[in-house]
DNA sequence: TAGTGGTCTAGACCACATA
DNA sequence: ATGTGGTCTAGACCACTAG
């Protein structure tokens, strides 16, 4: 019974480090940071190391708690909240896993596009062309990079049921993305998003959208399969990975005849 | 030191109740409910009933874990996850607010039409026509009515900055929305859900969009006043209230040369 | 049988709002 | 000073998985 640690002195610990400096300030906007939201961070920034990669599980709660020093009911508020964001997936009797593209489940979180009739096919992807370039300014803006920077763009045409549907222009980092080439993309079977958790370790685990309706091209008509002048949706996606660095840009027309873009209000 | 009520008490006490039974089957389908999830859906029944009204605060954590006979902490649980889904609103050292369409705050939750340039500008509603006729076919299956049972039909344009953009016609059972007429749409000033909250005691909750690229027709094009065949952002929109009840069906044609629709992936 | 996440409780203290 | 929600801890037990 001697030597104890009284209630709450991990809690102070922790909190007398970073959690007091940034009090004072009300302009600054600085805010109070409680305790889970500190581990919350230290979790994704273990995340953001490659520390556990996708697909694999995370130390058990009781770990983690005993690494960073804190209650069990701590660990779980940070990993509460991990697993809302959909980066983690809790998973009872096995343990916390890192979310990963690699999985039905999860294929249909970032493509919106469903049929109207009968239940979502696979998709098929055809790669048009994959080039290295000079960015851009508005590729360049949106991704966070330099004008004149090394970007990679992807340009493909996905399918279902052999029906042409969606064209993607894709831009991405080039220095993210070293080994990405043509090849390398047409043999791949699956999501694109997982061919960059496993090739290139990006994690996408976030994106913002904004959608018009807009005419097809005769380029994009003609290659799309449809008469020039039909109006199809436009989305630009912006992607974002740990720490909200954005890592693509994504330009896709969607032919919405027979298809549409669902979405929930919450 | 008499009369202790052995811990857990409570629990096994409501458990008992409604948890108990469902556990068998695994073809059903029916779950096994946690308490918290049973104190969510008793908060949700009263709000239902209006016992608490939209603005309204609900009671406090310890008087709902008195009335319900479960520690503060289940209610808590319970709060949190209706917090989550927009339907409580927490306010530190105020309590816990039912929330509700009259605010700035929420008034970009249902209108995702966001400006190309400058600041979201409040939009005014100019209403053409309200009138009661039987539903349709498809509407009243959208709406769980039967063809033929009395709706209330509304049109109106949005206009931001005095620029037409935004073409509505809006579909309600007749029987949830008695006094609603042209002259009381036309008097109001404010989001139309919150019309909905007050006058006839309707919270929308959540909302499905189907989102897709059409032609203007030339009635469309005239009202709207812009030409005939002009990619439009079509956005069907059902509408739920308490217990995932569909009351509103709205079809909108957006004009999405100025503006567009933002989304979040997550 | 052991280990994991899931639930529930109890109590302490902090932060914020109001009277 | 009081009451509200917000955070943190500690411990018990349940449900699921796997060796």
């Amino acid at each position: 019974m001697s030597a104890i640690r009284t209630p709450h002195a991990a809690s102070r610990r922790a909190r007398g480090q970073d959690a007091r400096a940034p009090r004072a300030g009300s302009a600054t906007g600085a805010a109070f940071s409680p305790l889970y939201r500190q581990i919350k961070a230290l979790i994704l920034q273990g995340l953001d190391r490659g520390e556990w990669k996708p697909g694999e599980a995370i130390p058990s709660e009781m770990d983690l708690a005993a690494r960073f020093q804190v209650s069990q009911g701590t660990v779980r508020k940070a990993v509460d909240e991990l697993a809302a964001d959909n980066i983690l997936v809790r998973r009872q009797g096995k343990g916390t896993f890192v979310a990963t593209h690699h999985e039905e489940q999860v294929r249909f979180r970032f493509l919106r596009l469903a049929p109207d009739n009968g239940n979502p096919s696979p998709a098929s992807s055809r790669v048009l062309e994959c080039r290295r370039l000079r960015a851009p300014a508005d590729v360049a803006r949106m991704l966070e990079l330099r004008a004149g920077d090394s970007v990679v763009q992807v340009r493909r045409v996905l399918s279902f049921n052999d029906v042409p549907t969606i064209l993607d222009e894709i831009w991405l980092p080039g220095t993210l993305f070293k080994g990405l080439s043509y090849e390398r993309l047409s043999v791949y079977r699956g999501p694109m998003y997982g061919l960059f958790e496993t090739e290139f370790g990006i994690s996408m685990i976030r994106a913002e959208e904004k959608i018009r309706a807009v005419a097809a091209s005769d380029a994009d008509a003609s290659v799309l399969g449809v008469a020039a002048g039909l109006p199809l949706l436009s989305v630009e996606r912006v992607s974002y990975t740990y720490g909200d660095r954005p890592v693509e840009l994504r330009r896709g027309l969607y032919i919405t005849a027979d298809h549409y873009y669902r979405n929930s209000l919450n």
